[in-house]
DNA sequence: AGGACACCGTTTGTACTGAT
DNA sequence: TATCAGTACAAACGGTGTCC
């Protein structure tokens, strides 16, 4: 583009570019108010764009000085009005920002065009229609993407008051019994620009209003840092992916069937470890261990996972765990009509806690999963022994490692209150499950006659350490 | 019926804050 | 220092009820 030279009264800008959103930019350069001027007289007849591409514009008087140019050269391309940069991967002026902001994650049915979904979006009419805007926004290069997550929420306002105590902690002495409350604003705060109750966005409000803290923090530090908190999502994700990834390694068990038998149960069950298998794959520092210590992690502590990782896929409503939609869902009852009653309920009551923290968010569980499945010794059978690891450093730094990613994000993200809760309910079942589990294990191949235990899959042979 | 107007929740625009 | 997410808050908007 070129802008030419302008005298004292009058400048001239030439616009030469294919580029629309270039032209709408230059279109108002200048000062805000005489710019608003310019728009109106041609908008009273919804201006069409290719009328405005060359335009003269009036520069006022009074000379401005080059600050002013600065911020005033950009344009909204989806408004048209005064822009100071990059919004949302697009230059956008601020009240298109916050109406992304706002709506970019609204559907078609929150936000629906009276019309005919072609209104005109111009700094006077982008009020009229929201779906429009929104449209219009997305179409211009806007990228929902760029929004913070509540959990990035969370942790970036973590981290400002994080600093805010060490930064009045450094200034001022600290003084004993202070009554003032003026720790309030930063939970009030968050609300009040949240979707409004009437919106249907509420989960979101929820997240964040879960996610603050309910009280602070005496640790000044070990927060979850911004990667931290994006290697957590890749866990998800690798946590999501894994059904695909052991479909495509091929199953040695079609979950579409519906097993009957103690037996069908048993080997059923070699889809769920495989794909969770699947998962542990996918978290370099378990890949990275040597095969023979991957092996030993898998073989013992795979199987008593089963009760954490089913959490995940547990349906509250209907009392059944699906991994996959095509799956066959399957309930309890198998366990019941084994182990009878008492030890039922005693899985039970250890299932509905796990399945609770699940519920509440499934990271949680993700996490717990990794650490534990790098958890030497946890089986805790004495009856096998169980191999010494070869490289069991590098065991201990993997678990070291998301033992603290795991605390880090509980805190961060539910408060350290809720941490120490959480975690407290994690280790108490999980210690309780160890011994239940040790004595399922011990007793399960008594159910099988030793021709059932010859159909069994030799990964389950091997899972679940019969010889 | 209908215009003027207060009321009130929602939406929008803008100033400002803070991390990177 | 510049940039770009966010929050805070006030103005603007739009639907509703009331009075005349
Ligand atoms: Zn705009
Ligand atoms: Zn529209």
């Amino acid at each position: 583009m070129d802008s030419t030279t302008s005298t004292s009264k009058k400048r001239r800008i030439m616009i030469i570019t294919a580029d629309e959103s270039v032209i709408e930019q230059i279109q108002n350069n200048t000062n805000a108010s005489f710019i608003k001027s310019i728009v109106l007289d041609g908008n009273g007849d919804n201006v069409e764009v290719s009328q405005s591409n060359i335009r003269t514009i009036q520069a006022e008087a009074q000379s401005l000085p080059a600050k002013k140019q600065k911020t005033g050269t950009l344009t909204c391309v989806v408004c048209s009005s005064p822009a100071n940069g990059y919004n949302f991967d697009a230059i956008t002026c601020e009240s298109c920002k916050a109406f992304f902001r706002r709506n970019a994650l609204k559907d078609s049915v929150e936000l629906e065009c009276r019309r005919g979904n072609n209104c005109d979006i111009t700094i006077d009419s982008r009020r009229r229609c929201g779906a429009c805007r929104l449209a219009k926004c997305l179409k211009s290069g806007m990228n929902r993407d760029r929004l913070l997550t509540a959990e990035q929420k969370a942790v970036k306002l973590r981290k400002i008051e994080e600093n805010r105590n060490l930064t009045t902690l450094t200034h001022s002495e600290p003084r004993k019994d202070n009554q003032d409350e003026d720790v309030k604003p930063i939970i009030t705060a968050v609300h009040s620009d949240a979707p409004s109750p009437k919106s249907t966005n509420l989960l979101l409000v929820k997240d964040v209003a879960d996610l603050l803290p309910n009280e602070p923090p005496s640790e000044k530090q070990g927060l979850l840092s911004l990667k931290d908190l994006q290697r957590v999502e890749t866990i998800q994700l690798s946590y999501e992916q894994r059904i695909e990834l052991a479909a495509r390694e091929g199953l040695p068990w079609n979950p579409t069937v519906h097993a009957t038998t103690l037996l069908d149960h048993i080997n059923s069950h070699s889809v769920t470890a495989l794909r969770l298998l699947s998962f542990f794959k996918q978290i370099p520092e378990f890949n990275d261990l040597n095969v023979h210590d991957r092996v030993t992690l898998i073989k013992y502590n795979l199987m008593p996972l089963t009760i954490l990782n089913c959490t995940l896929s547990y349906d509250v409503k209907t009392e059944t765990i699906q991994e996959a939609k095509s799956d066959v869902p399957w309930d309890s009852s198998i366990l019941l009509t084994v182990h009878g009653d008492q030890i039922y309920q005693r899985v039970k009551k250890i299932f509905e806690s796990f399945s609770r923290i699940a519920k509440y968010d499934q990271r949680i569980i993700q996490l717990a999963l990794i650490t534990l499945i790098l958890t030497k010794g946890f089986s805790a059978n004495s009856n096998v022994s169980e191999p010494i690891l070869n490289d069991g450093l590098a065991v201990y730094r993997a678990q070291s490692y998301y033992t603290e990613l795991l605390w880090k994000y509980l805190e961060t993200v539910h408060g350290y209150g809720k941490a120490i809760h959480i975690f407290n309910e994690l280790v108490a079942h999980f210690m309780s499950w160890q011994a239940l589990q040790n004595y399922l294990a011990r007793n399960l191949p008594k159910m099988l006659t030793p021709a059932e235990m010859n159909d069994l899959l030799p990964i389950m042979k091997s899972l679940i350490n019969i010889q």
